[in-house]
DNA sequence: GGAATTTGACCGGG
DNA sequence: CCCGGTCAAATTCC
């Protein structure tokens, strides 16, 4: 590990970020296997979440920094190693040019890491979706996130969520999960889940934008098809954790993005 | 009626 | 000029 670490080529944070990718995954899976056999009215099933969730806190921090210091390294070598021109001064400007023009547009924030999950949703924050784009010939619509507290508490950090292209296993369904600029929102701002689980009884969440998109039926030669799907579970509202799992609905939804539900259009890509 | 989402427009970099 | 990130009007949801 330490080897690992100290080593100076450019892929050794990679490795060790692979790594905790993999892990992060495979407790992903041991999630979705056991939360559908807890009883969910039990405090043992809260408990168990409670552990899930600072476990993928824990992952999320340490591939955060692990990224922040592959981002150095390779900036370090960047400015060392010459290459053609000022050209690649971009990459410098986009890590601080975060003033430099003091308009909005344009990745203004920078990329802080990218995750490969079954459950893009589950990351201890709330977000707020204003985007949905076709990514050139990709398979899947990217789905753009800014924190839910971005207006009240000027938070800068988004996500962006898409669903892998699969790379032949047709049974599991991964996300990538971009996240961009720092949270610097207050944390006791944001409402836990048991609080929100208080709050709130359960609904349907899992159906409620169903109808909204339906009108988005395009047999074009673009998988199109994939979006109705999406929008069965993707529920931009939902808060991001955990959560809901008490509640049945929500269970089911998660049921759905890990398992290949028949409920699910195929990719007609696979 | 307010809040959140959808979706085409717009913008800017490459 | 294309691509992808963001805006914002329209729409939907509660």
């Amino acid at each position: 590990m330490m080897n690992i670490l100290e080593s100076s080529n450019l892929g050794g944070y990679k490795e060790v970020i692979n790594e905790v990718e993999h892990q992060r995954a495979l407790m992903m899976d041991l999630h979705d296997l056991v939360l559908p056999i807890l009883d969910p009215y039990s405090g043992q099933a809260k408990l168990i979440q409670q552990l899930f969730e600072e476990v993928f806190s824990c992952s999320g921090k340490i591939i955060s920094s692990l990224e922040l210091g592959d981002n150095r390294e390779k900036q370090d070598i960047l400015t060392k190693c010459k290459t053609k021109g000022g050209e690649n001064n971009v990459e410098n400007h986009i890590f601080e040019e975060n003033k430099g023009r003091g308009n909005k547009r344009r990745k203004n924030a920078k990329h802080i890491s990218s995750v490969v999950t079954q459950a893009p949703y589950f990351d201890g924050y709330q977000w707020r979706k204003y985007g949905q784009k076709w990514i050139s010939k990709a398979k899947h619509s990217r789905s753009y996130y800014r924190c839910a507290y971005s207006k009240e508490q000027g938070c800068p950090a988004t996500k962006t969520v898409q669903q892998k292209e699969s790379d032949g296993n047709g049974t599991v369904r991964l996300f990538n999960v971009g996240y961009y600029g720092q949270h610097i929102c207050n944390r006791d701002g944001i409402v836990h889940p048991y609080v929100v689980e208080a709050a709130h009884d359960s609904v349907a969440i899992a159906s409620q934008n169903q109808s909204s998109s339906s009108t988005f039926v395009n047999t074009d030669d673009h998988g199109i098809q994939d979006e109705s799907f999406e929008s069965l579970f993707m529920v931009p509202d939902m808060p991001e954790y955990l959560t809901e799992f008490s509640d049945v609905e929500m269970a089911r939804a998660f049921e759905i993005t890990s398992l290949n539900s028949p409920m699910i259009p195929e990719d007609i890509w696979a």
